[in-house]
DNA sequence: ATTTATGCAAATCCTTTGCAAATCT
DNA sequence: AGATTTGCAAAGGATTTGCATAAAT
């Protein structure tokens, strides 16, 4: 999974920080010492989080370094604001995952283990283009999420699945 | 659209009620004056709903058939499990859509009016199961949707988007 | 007669907001 | 100094739950 971003990364100049920083200069915003760590603390993996996991990570890492659970909803809009990171919803939460320097990709959801699997796929893209065409729709995005239950999940004891989410 | 649905509509036998009657009674569930108000409520048209709409819709419609908030976030659950229902979370909210009788489909969605147009594809189930088989997981179903501007929307006043949400 | 369902009020969960104190530029 | 941010506590919105009462089998 990680083989695949490396080659497919899209070309970046900028570190997310460098980014960002300017993109809050352009806005007349400041570079705090909270938004530098929860960016730091972002971009240090690649995998998906939410808020909630985001503070208790970051204060677990160093208690001196803490930042409120206030300020961690706020800066994260704006990283999303800014391109860095990509928001979606899943069942009651939002997930976060990077977006800046990543290829575009959907997800395959346990619903078991609720883990996520990301997969490429060009098609997808083309297919909403050419939808979005015939209905003179004018597209920003899509998210697509295949519902299931993975290998890991399917073996053990029986899928008692949870018909509801998402 | 609705002539879409009905060309491809999916053999059906039985009415949403007489389905979700039969539904409850496997379950040991009692057919009450409120679920049967919901159903019928439910299935009068086609268009996505949420919780909320729901109550009220129902309740001006008439009066005397008055349901509780309770009760109608419980038999919206149990109609899912059903399968008389599909869920789906916009944002912050649930909103459901008919799933008994009417043909797997996707949508687009307008950021701006929050307008829902749907669309039909096999290639996506196609990708879907593909990219599952690759994976091993065993599909239960998916959710895509494409996020942008609706024709209505692009033309008047300059599109402010909401870049977060979804 | 039993057992399940309803409605109310209160509780939860996630996220946002008001505001005084702290921090940037 | 002057403006923006932070953290706290409280507010909010959507959905769920405990429980006594009402309704279904």
């Amino acid at each position: 999974m990680s083989e695949t971003f490396e080659l497919e990364a899209v070309e970046v100049n900028l570190s997310p920080l460098e980014r960002f920083e300017e993109f809050l200069q352009s806005r007349g915003k400041r570079v705090t010492q909270q938004r530098r760590i929860i960016v730091e603390h972002v971009f240090a993996g690649h995998e998906h989080f939410d808020a909630d996991a985001l503070v208790s990570q970051v204060q677990q890492q160093d208690p001196h370094r803490r930042v409120s659970r206030p300020t961690v909803y706020r800066t994260l809009s704006e990283l999303v604001e800014a391109g860095l990171l990509r928001k979606m919803t899943l069942g009651s939460r939002s997930v976060y995952e990077h977006d800046y320097g990543y290829p575009q990709h959907d997800h395959l959801y346990c619903q078991q283990c609720e883990k996520l699997i990301e997969f490429h796929s060009d098609e997808v893209r083309e297919i909403c283009e050419a939808v979005a065409r015939q209905h003179q729709f004018r597209v920003s995005g899509h998210r697509l999420i295949v519902l299931g239950t993975c290998p890991d999940c399917a073996r053990p004891r029986r899928p008692k699945r949870r018909l509801d989410l998402v």
